[in-house]
DNA sequence: ACAACCATGTAAGTAGTTACATGATTTA
DNA sequence: TAAATCATGTAACTACTTACATGGTTGT
């Protein structure tokens, strides 16, 4: 379970609250790991107690807000995860169940879902592009900054993947309705 | 969820028992959905209360095995299910959490992991393709087939993009912790 | 002052995992 | 006949989701 990790990452990388981090999960760090503001909150409430982070309140503007910044337990925790081994996680492509079941009932009704999840990568993928140009632009070529590109670039060639498989599908689904008729 | 409508696939194609389903979770199905039998028994429990399915005692051999068949209900089911919208699954990369983590408290330990995950990848794609030379060369060019053998393209390009991703990943820690010492 | 919304949560439910249990059957 | 394995499960737990709650802040 990666969470707890990636939140740490997020607080090292800018001491937060939960709905900021909230709002990020829902931008940058969620494009590869998403979570929902209970999900957050609980953690970080689990993060506290675990001693490696520790919140302050602080006011932002006029809001209060429980800001949480990383401690050195926290860093550390998050070293010794980072060389521990953790198995791939199980492939799940509710599309591809979809297929198959098209194959053996019928494909009556399975194009426009695969013709709408087209279209959500294809949006995801040209959002994906113009954040790429953008963070190109600005990049000053610090390594992390490069392997930030690295990791968008790696959403990208997903969605890239996914707008292939999806049109590959659909191909076929046509010629198998028509043997089927 | 697909696991209900993955299992109703697989019975229509072949009347089974709980543990013959979990096998073939393991090869070809488990290659896009995976599922324990654990999961597997406790949904077809409540597939055959919903009366999608019926079971009933098959003496196959000697064993004596629960097999599951799907009724006119179950057809339905899954030609209903077929027509309607599901949201994508939220991307979930524990690897790119590694790598921003990487990127903060450095490098450590991260690198064998990568190249581990590497190594699976790469043995799960040579699996593929000779399960993929196997059903080419068998294929008599049933449309089923063809679904069936592009859902196993997929799942090669699948793994083809994780090598290359994780290749690309390998690259740019190695950058990077050069630029940290 | 009241409505909208922001920040932080709680509660209940679902999906999936891990560990264990039971009887039956095959193998040594 | 004892050990190993197969087939079917139960129980407890974890991760995640969905729906709701509460109190503070901002805008009108």
């Amino acid at each position: 379970m990666s969470l707890p990790h990636a939140l740490l990452t997020s607080l090292i990388e800018r001491p937060s609250s939960g709905s900021e981090l909230s709002a990020r999960f829902d931008r940058s760090i969620g494009h590869f790991w998403h979570a929902t503001h209970q999900q957050i909150y609980r953690e970080l409430a689990k993060l506290e107690k675990a001693g490696w982070v520790e919140s302050f309140f602080a006011e932002e503007g006029e809001r209060k807000k429980k800001t949480y910044r990383v401690l050195a337990a926290g860093r550390e925790e998050l070293k010794r995860w980072l060389a521990t081994e953790e198995p791939p996680l199980p492939v799940r492509s509710p599309l591809m169940v979809r297929m198959r079941a098209a194959a053996v009932v019928g494909t009556q009704g399975v194009v426009p879902e695969l013709r709408r999840h087209l279209r959500l990568h294809q949006e995801k993928l040209t959002h994906y592009l113009a954040l790429q140009a953008r963070d190109e632009a600005r990049c000053q070529g610090s390594s992390t900054e490069l392997v930030q590109l690295m990791i968008l670039n790696s959403g990208i060639q997903l969605e890239r993947y996914w707008i292939e498989t999806i049109e590959q599908a659909i191909a076929v689904l046509a010629q198998h309705s028509k043997d089927v008729t």
